[in-house]
DNA sequence: AAGTTAAACAACCGCCATACT
DNA sequence: CAGTATGGCGGTTGTTTAACT
């Protein structure tokens, strides 16, 4: 939804992401991972430097459209066709038809099976080999994750923050303010600091490989999956 | 050129399943 | 076992933009 930017009760901001909430959240993610989504704007250290966002909202953000490898343009025939036999056979179950479409997202399935594909889908009949596939298979989710095996990994669920002791989700949710303000302080250190020479030099050959992303540097410029990168400087909050 | 309509799509909401204490 | 926190999913909304009159 393009909203108006505001914030809501909590202070959180809502509506369409800016440029710099995007290299905050991308960074971050590309520095320590997606280890805590709902944890992870509280270690921008308020709403003015910050990522004054939810964590629901900075998963979503990450998710469809800040992720690598992510394709962008428009669907293909074959993606189309794709998506019609699937839906054909697994209804609105948007995620699973995604995981058969590498580099797409099941919001931007959705959104493209609502505007284009719906209309169309009513007066084809269903003659793929895929849909006969699936049609005369019994256990869909099990099978539907062994057609397309070169699924990606999607990003370091499994690489907890550095600065952080334990990366067990509700451990580290506590009244205790005392020590979520000093976990959180080290870690918002990170915010403070222009990470892009981190990532350049120790973090990011290494993190890159894991998670997809591709970074080059040419004639001062780094070339990366997001537009935002190809004109990014050094940054600090 | 201005106004209207339709299409596209980014983002929020509510619910549910799972993991943890 | 119950309660709570979190992640994930699907439905839906609202703004922007393109196409049309």
């Amino acid at each position: 939804m393009v909203k108006k930017p505001c914030c809501d009760k909590s202070g959180l901001r809502q509506g369409t992401w800016t440029a710099e909430e995007d290299r905050k959240l991308t960074a971050y993610v590309t520095r320590y991972g997606c280890w805590n989504w709902r944890q992870l704007p509280k270690f921008a250290d308020g709403t003015v430097s910050g990522l004054a966002r939810c964590g629901k909202s900075c998963r979503l953000r990450w998710m469809n459209y800040l992720r690598p490898n992510l394709k962008r343009g428009n669907f293909t025939k074959e993606e189309d066709e794709t998506i019609i036999t699937l839906h054909e056979s697994l209804g609105n179950r948007w995620s699973a038809i995604a995981a058969m479409l590498p580099g797409r997202t099941d919001n931007e399935i959705k959104n493209h099976w609502h505007t284009n594909l719906k209309k169309h889908a009513k007066h084809k009949p269903s003659t793929t080999k895929l849909h006969d596939k699936y049609t005369n298979n019994q256990n869909l989710n099990d099978d539907h994750l062994q057609i397309n095996p070169i699924i990606p990994p999607l990003i370091l669920e499994s690489s907890p923050p550095p600065p952080l002791s334990t990366n067990t989700r509700s451990s580290f949710t506590t009244t205790d303010n005392s020590v979520e303000s000093t976990k959180a302080d080290s870690v918002s250190d990170f915010w403070s600091e222009p990470f892009l020479l981190d990532i350049l030099s120790d973090d990011l050959p290494t993190m890159g490989a894991s998670s997809g992303f591709e970074f080059d540097l040419l004639d001062g410029e780094i070339l990366s999956p997001f537009g935002f990168y190809d004109h990014l400087e050094p940054f600090s909050f």
